[in-house]
DNA sequence: GCTTGACTGGAACGTTCATTCCATTTCATC
DNA sequence: GATGAAATGGAATGAACGTTCCAGTCAAGC
């Protein structure tokens, strides 16, 4: 018999075989999923106990899946986080500490890093109940308005061009000629608006965004601090907090969020039509 | 005597003490930071070997730091495995595995993921040398020449912002006229152009490309393969790839490349400007 | 060249480890 | 309710562990 030697292909079996384990065993196998860190780490003893389950059945649940012994299971799970590769965190640490030596390059593994760990908080920072009630809210709407100016201008470019290919009417509140009040002076409560500013807040954003809150539109913002002068306005707000690098800020955790917006009110709409 | 409780200071505390320490223990110093995962996973006999010094050196070492004893010392390289998150590769993974269940949760951490992974492998595919001889070549320009359209257009207005407050001078290749041709009349070999096209490539995105290359125009590219038709006509290119979820990408790594571009040509210029 | 103190190698120690083994319990089957 | 196989708990075991200790080595100071 031969046990699987990556932690995927044990999960899969584990999973597989789930059904076919005595009480004890599947015991410890849900316990070794749950808690990856804790086998690769823990010995025999502490694990059986945290477990709730005998050193012994330990041993057997790796003998059963076709190891020698526990040891040879644990070094699948050591493997696992051996082969996890470094974080942002550790990128840009290992950066400042080159930063300056080699030039180009260092602005580019910097901004790389800045913009990852930008994105990763994003996945603990957006609340899904909040992400899904305010989808449900815009794929509601007749017209989505999107209101941005200066460094957010290009989220709502990209927005309308997205929404665009939905089949999703939208209105780029926007203008050479200054005609923004114009444009959404056929907003109504049927319809909704996403606005994105970061700080310092352009004025003319804030203005439009109020404009269209006080005509009834609900308003559903991206924006970088709950101090935001549009929060106050907005049904719905979203923070992104976009990391720095030598002051300079990449937009890609904002753009990765305005693409899952944009997605989930396409897959929306396409279910609520059915 | 308290010593460093996490990775990162502990690292800092031995290159701070290198110097000070007697030959073996500066010995197991160097491994320990060049392995930080056998220390992590290995036991004091089998480190001590891979070091080529004693188990007792090991005691001794973790001890001179102000740690009781060599597992103390294990433990911090342990928490640093332990606290590292998971990557995209295993968040896309476990995606895969509850997709359809939770709905718009689940595209956010999708196009999150994606977004992640695409901007890891920005930095494997971004040749250092390239980046820098491009960075050269358009900071040398009189006038940068942006082009794009439809969904790399939010680039190029990213990058117009950009360099509007860097104080570089940019002609943002786009009109609601259709003058396009007659906005690049101006263009000589003292300038330079950077182009933005993912496939379906735009023709026009390809069309005014050419003409400026033809003008004697250095291009540079952002692109998504080998086989774009900028690649022949530009003097650099890069080659992003953004992973999809669900057939939509986001321009997360473009932006962040495109981001470093950005500030690369600021710091160029200042650097030169002196 | 001798002395002194720090450093090092390696054996010895008690502890903890994974594993094995066996008595007991559990559960399906008749 | 009886029977037997499978599953389980827990003590026993020997190997491996981290640590300590001490004798030997080295280099600096006089």
């Amino acid at each position: 018999m031969k046990p699987p030697r990556d932690f995927q292909s044990l999960k899969n079996f584990i999973l597989d075989h789930n059904e076919t384990f005595p009480k004890r065993l599947r015991q410890v196998a849900v316990f070794a999923l749950e808690n990856p860190d804790e086998i690769a780490f823990g010995t025999a003893a502490s694990i059986a106990e945290r477990a709730a389950v005998q050193p012994s059945t330990l041993v057997r649940f790796a003998q059963s899946i076709g190891y020698g012994g526990f040891s040879d299971l644990q070094a699948v799970f050591r493997d696992r986080l051996r082969e996890r590769g470094s974080t942002y965190e550790e990128r840009l640490e290992a950066l400042s500490d080159t930063f300056g030596r080699e030039g180009g390059n260092s602005i580019l593994s910097g901004v790389i890093a800045a913009a990852g760990t930008s994105i990763d908080s994003l996945s603990s920072t957006i609340r899904a109940e909040e992400f899904n009630e305010s989808v449900r809210l815009l794929a509601r709407a007749e017209t989505l308005y999107l209101v941005a100016q200066r460094r957010s201008f290009p989220v709502t470019t990209y927005l309308a061009y997205m929404f665009g290919k939905l089949k999703i009417r939208t209105q780029l509140v926007s203008s050479p000629f200054g005609v923004e009040v114009e444009q959404m002076a056929f907003a109504t409560k049927k319809d909704a608006a996403l606005a994105v500013s970061f700080s310092p807040y352009a004025s003319s954003t804030v203005d439009h965004a109020q404009v269209l809150a006080d005509a009834g539109v609900p308003v559903i913002s991206i924006t970088d601090s709950a101090f935001s002068p549009l929060v106050g306005l907005s049904k719905h707000w979203f923070e992104v907090t976009e990391n720095d690098f030598g002051g300079f800020r990449s937009l890609s955790a904002t753009f990765a969020l305005a693409t899952a917006i944009a997605i989930a009110i396409g897959e929306e709409r396409r279910v609520s039509r059915k």
